[in-house]
DNA sequence: GAAATAAACGATAATCTTTATTAAATTAGT
DNA sequence: ACTAATTTAATAAAGATTATCGTTTATTTC
């Protein structure tokens, strides 16, 4: 499933800009190099690779859904003030899986971690 | 900030039921109530009450942003067969607030868990 | 308790995000 | 190069959420 120019090229952009894009950055980036690439298209790409496991969704409580090309185990951190998503790692949340398995029954597909607050930057450039 | 009978007849809907209704559910609910209660009022008290911490806002990577009464620090998972949404406890993430200013200077203002995965009766009824 | 002020409501339009449709173009296999 | 399958661009449609605005309801002041 790894045809199409238009593909490739929107699973470049998420892959080399870690800014963590929403569907619409990424149709604005990939428009440089297809002018008429179609948002539609941009979707659809998008959708099928993270049904691929190649992207990842991630979601926030506000905003849109965005996509991330790094698929090991990590999370996120959203600045509320300038809108920014930082990666985090957690050694202690890479066991939930067995842990929830064992304490609810349930099988996990996917999990995830989302953490608003004000990054370090945006609390210093306050505080001046 | 706490009139309007719209208003504490939704704060109550979402308070007990705890099935984590969608703002499209809690307005069904509402209906019984008020007949001619407005989607929008529904909407406009979910998210002032969430802002005043009364409610909590929970997102999934598919469907609408769900609401929640309990604010007690506590996690989801979103059974992707039957699509219920269950609490769930961690202990091991409770101390993640401290650790995220630590290690990245990072004051955190909220933060969410969203696990996605088969629940133990769907699994069951898929066996059966 | 009535009048004045502020906040919230209902109805509806508008917006924003995402998905579906379809004819034309592109890709893969022979 | 030819045929079949897949993908695309363009566009419409759907779904979710927010904004607008005149009217109603609640709070405050007297």
């Amino acid at each position: 499933m790894n045809y199409s120019q238009q593909r490739n090229c929107i699973l470049n952009i998420v892959v080399s800009n870690p800014i963590h894009p929403t569907a619409e950055q990424v149709y604005e980036i990939a428009r440089r190099s297809y002018p008429n690439i179609s948002l539609g298209t941009v979707y659809r790409n998008l959708n099928q690779l993270s049904e691929h496991g190649i992207l990842k969704k991630i979601c926030s409580s506000y905003g849109s859904v965005r996509f991330d090309g790094r698929t090991d185990p990590h999370f996120h951190m959203v600045c509320t003030h300038c809108g920014k998503v930082f990666d985090v790692e957690l050694e202690e949340l890479l066991s939930i899986k067995e842990k929830l398995s064992d304490m609810y029954g349930f099988d996990v597909i996917n999990y995830e971690v989302s953490i608003q607050g004000i990054c370090k930057e945006c609390k210093n450039t306050e505080i001046a």
